[in-house]
DNA sequence: AATAAACTTGACTTTTTTAGTCAGGTATCT
DNA sequence: AGATACCTGACTAAAAAAGTCAAGTTTATT
């Protein structure tokens, strides 16, 4: 269980946006540069979230990508979903049988299992925003951002977790 | 962001140990033939579940694997993890450079969201154990599953899931 | 109008991972 | 002794992920 570097480019590129001014377009080339992807690959990547309608394309000169919508209202889910094949079509048997068509869904122990993971999952990606990502950079907001989805936690996680720093500054 | 075939079958092949007699080996040829999952395959899987000591193996005639503790001490977690990457090394970049060895670990923000995830999928599946998925057979118990790991999605995907009829008879 | 910057599209290749297989064992019960 | 069933490590095929390429189109600027 892993996410793709796909998605996590895509979450990397679109906060690199967001930290420039609202209206300036960020080439893909500059991207490239700062965060050391793949131009091409970014390209690939841009066309998802161009359809997706995350960002807005501007072309020719002096142009790029601009958010297509407030920061605070794209969630990293949003974004996860277009370049990710999403977690929840698994069923308890293989990929390729969708959620819907498990042979024994009704008496299946291990869908409902899947089915939660998946809503936990994309619980916690669409609870955050581009916008709590970029207010992030100061210490104290990072803090209540870990202290607000420490909430989700079980008991047993929330216990082992709670006592460590802060990794960012 | 997927889980593999792999960690589906490890935990369906447990569950269906679990539902045998405590002292009965269960042999894979009739794993493979319930849950019709190939036996090489199972036979595979099941060296990574023996060396994590999940279940035990008795040899000969009429042998099998049986649980090597108690249901209520296993969780699914630690069967995943057994045969899945962890979810937990995917840095913010490549998959291949592990968290701690982030070039820009202090500085990031992908950084903390993936290791949250992490932590919280981790948590979750830590927090149910073989023995939980057994009892669950009756709807009652499914449901106290069901509102028990709801605490623990964010708000907004809480109001979401809740009012969704079970899915398990 | 010409130019250059920058996006657009779809197909293509390479690499890695997943899923599954195989052969040739060893242990143990009856 | 023979059958049952686990054990081991290497192997292969198929799929997915990651990355590349070529040949465009669009538009700001000069």
């Amino acid at each position: 269980m892993q996410i793709s570097t796909k998605g996590k480019y895509a979450v990397r590129a679109i906060l690199n946006i967001a930290h420039h001014p609202k209206e300036t377009p960020v080439s893909l080339a500059a991207i490239s540069k700062e965060e050391g992807i793949s131009l091409l690959f970014l390209e690939q990547i841009f066309q998802s979230l161009r359809k997706g309608e995350i960002v807005r394309s501007l072309r020719g000169a002096h142009g790029g990508y601009v958010l297509a919508r407030d920061p605070s209202d794209i969630t990293i889910g949003e974004i996860v979903r277009l370049l990710e094949p999403p977690l929840y079509t698994s069923s308890c048997f293989s990929k390729h049988e969708a959620v819907d068509d498990c042979r024994i869904a009704d008496s299946c122990l291990g869908f409902v299992l899947w089915k939660q993971l998946a809503e936990l999952v994309d619980g916690f990606l669409d609870s955050i925003t581009i916008a709590d990502m970029v207010t992030q950079a100061r210490p104290e907001v990072v803090y209540s951002l870990r202290v607000k989805s420490n909430r989700m936690l079980p008991e047993k996680a929330r216990k082992e977790t709670s006592p460590e720093p802060l990794e960012v500054v």
